[in-house]
DNA sequence: ATCCTATCCTGTAGGC
DNA sequence: TGCCTACAGGATAGGA
């Protein structure tokens, strides 16, 4: 569920909610997410400070004093949630609660349990290996179309399946590779290695425009996302392919498509991204 | 190496 | 109303 801008989101909201205040408790629940949550691990928090809140791609990073860092993914469900006083109604599906010694707490609910929780020592976190294999951040400094075409040299894959390996690109999921690959006008069935790069360009700068716009909206809410202080994100007025199967395109009044690609839906505009590059007349 | 499928889990929407 | 099926924003292991 949360790509980019939505654990962006939440990243920011994080900074400006928990950072500087110290953990008093903190209560699991016994179920386990993606991988088991290690209560001797996480037993490490206790009376430890946040300090800062990092991101990469979809994960998130609690940084504590003492060299301890929580690493965060929000799989498909996971929310995280801040509440200013501690009497909260009980929440299903609630897999941690940090409460900290002002009162406050921050739960982490995650019906599916797709998600992560992690305590790593902040120096290994690089080692980890969700994280080793991530391919650059697209709103990082340093982003570059060329580092895309060099990855996507020879591969066969759809461009729309590429831009969803985490491996290549960390942090695009199946809302903003359909949305990305309509502002680039660029058909998500193509190979990737045959994206020549002048269209590398173009879903290079669509990425960031797409991914910005949409952390200045708070993110998407589909269905389950929402921030941590519990409110729906507001991109979702602004797609113009994703989930509108049927209905015209926002630039040129064609129905909207549906295709699986990867076993995942992919919305395009046939007439706005042709599957053949369109040959320039001279 | 690369590609593709099945799988983990619960909630929800739609058909009947 | 209830029952059933299909599908959902992700990642990964394993087979071809």
């Amino acid at each position: 569920m949360p790509e980019l801008p939505e654990v962006e989101t939440v990243r920011r909201m994080l900074e400006g909610n928990v950072v500087g205040r110290t953990v008093r408790a903190i209560r699991l629940s016994g179920q386990r997410l993606r991988s088991p949550i290690s209560p001797v691990a996480v037993r490490r928090l206790r009376r430890r400070r946040i300090d800062s809140i990092g991101r990469h791609g979809k994960y998130l990073f609690l940084h504590f004093d003492g060299g301890h860092t929580l690493l965060s993914h929000l799989g498909m469900s996971g929310r995280w949630l801040f509440s200013p006083s501690p009497p909260d109604a009980p929440l299903p599906h609630v897999h941690a609660r940090f409460e900290f010694e002002d009162g406050s707490s921050l739960r982490y609910q995650d019906p599916r349990r797709f998600g992560l929780l992690r305590v790593v020592s902040s120096d290994r976190l690089g080692h980890e290996p969700e994280l080793r294999s991530l391919g650059p951040d697209p709103i990082a400094n340093g982003f570059a179309a060329e580092d895309l075409a060099a990855r996507a040299r020879g591969r066969r894959v759809a461009v729309k399946s590429f831009l969803l390996d985490q491996r290549q690109l960390a942090g695009i999921g199946n809302i903003y590779a359909s949305e990305i690959l309509h502002r680039a006008r660029v058909h998500p069935s193509r190979a990737a290695g045959r994206i020549v790069a002048r269209e590398w360009n173009a879903i290079a700068r669509s990425t960031r425009k797409v991914l910005l716009e949409a952390i200045a909206r708070s993110g998407t809410t589909f269905s389950m996302y929402r921030t941590l202080w519990n409110e729906p994100g507001q991109y979702g007025e602004q797609l113009r392919v994703y989930d509108r199967g049927g209905q015209p395109c926002r630039d040129c009044g064609t129905a909207i498509r549906r295709v699986v690609l990867g076993q995942r839906s992919t919305f395009f505009c046939p007439s706005c991204q042709p599957r053949v590059t369109t040959k320039r007349k001279k």
